[in-house]
DNA sequence: CGTTTTGCGATACGATCGGATTGTAAAGAA
DNA sequence: TTCTTTACAATCCGATCGTATCGCAAAACG
């Protein structure tokens, strides 16, 4: 055999100047070819990692969920689980979340024709809302309210922040501001 | 001068086929030839009434603005103006509103790379905004709120639970569920 | 009636796509 | 060393894309 290579690490590689370019152009605008000159490698061997395009694909998104998982849990590291917290860390307040929300976004409509990359995200929302669910559960100041139902509605409201934030109809200190309205009134 | 046409009711015949292949297909599949074939007509009569493919795309965004208002209106006739009507009526219940909720967001991210389709959504999200706040301030049971921010709270809520049932993530039940949740909570 | 204008079908063009094939250099295995 | 396998580059293929162009029939106008 020649050179030993990590293919993982390749594939990570490609998969982030896949995402890179959804998130700058589109993702119409990801091409084999694009994405190889982007990366500065041969198409051949974008082909090389992946047998078809729908797999790169499929890899640049289950990557990118590990990917959000470890900045939610970054933006609340140290401190105690703090509902909070975790709200503003799912709004896309700096660069690199608001590319990652934007290729989220991208992606989820490619969710309708592609059943795998459908559970991704199926996965994720049902994590997300169990986490926040139990967030709700151990906050003192929300006791006697129906978890579920509540992290349902936060889950909801934070999401519909994150893409007005993205779009520019809000800025992100207005949907932080929002979160805490709708917080405090949760908390009597 | 040859048969005398409408020429706008052929763009709306147009926009309408283009439409129905984003919803059904993803805004990707939508080309000159694909649309002219569901549209029954030749490549050449599309190109006769759009100078290009993005006047085509801008015109069907533009139209649809138009459809989606005339549907808030319309799910919301006779009765009068009632806050909780037009937050149901912005859901993705039915198949058709189903359709134009799955047609916007498809359109929503080419507003990042064409600035006249930005415009559009920007002034139908004012609308809306103003709109709700307005019936908001109309409610009695909501006296002595800041209606500007709970309507941002309502729009981002309905926003959010709009994309949850959209992707199957909750039922039409649900969402409705959780908007009376939060109206009661408002009303005290 | 003839001229001009318009609606629109047909087709050609160059670019780009995803994918398949082929060639080749490098490096362990024999 | 020789053989085999792997990493990757280069190129080709057929399909499809958006757009441009050509041609012609129909109809208002002189």
């Amino acid at each position: 055999m020649p050179k030993v290579v990590d293919h993982e690490e390749r594939r990570r590689r490609i998969a982030e100047t896949l995402r890179r370019i959804a998130a700058d152009e589109g993702l119409e605008a990801v091409s084999l070819g694009q994405v190889a000159a982007a990366a500065g490698i041969s198409k051949g061997q974008v082909q090389h990692y992946f047998p078809t395009k729908d797999a790169m694909l499929r890899y640049a998104v289950r990557t990118l969920r590990d990917q959000v998982e470890r900045q939610v849990v970054a933006g609340t590291a140290g401190a105690p689980p703090d509902l909070r917290a975790v709200l503003v860390a799912l709004l896309p307040l700096d660069a690199e979340s608001r590319t990652e929300a934007l290729v989220a976004n991208a992606f989820v409509w490619r969710a309708f024709k592609d059943d795998e990359i459908a559970a991704w995200f199926r996965t994720g929302y049902e994590h997300l809302r169990a986490a926040l669910a139990a967030l709700v559960e151990a906050e003192h100041s929300l006791s006697g309210l129906d978890a579920a139902r509540e992290a349902d509605l936060l889950l909801a409201l934070t999401g519909g922040l994150a893409d007005a934030v993205l779009l520019g109809h809000r800025s992100g200190e207005e949907a932080i501001e929002l979160i805490d309205l709708h917080l405090r009134r949760l908390a009597g």
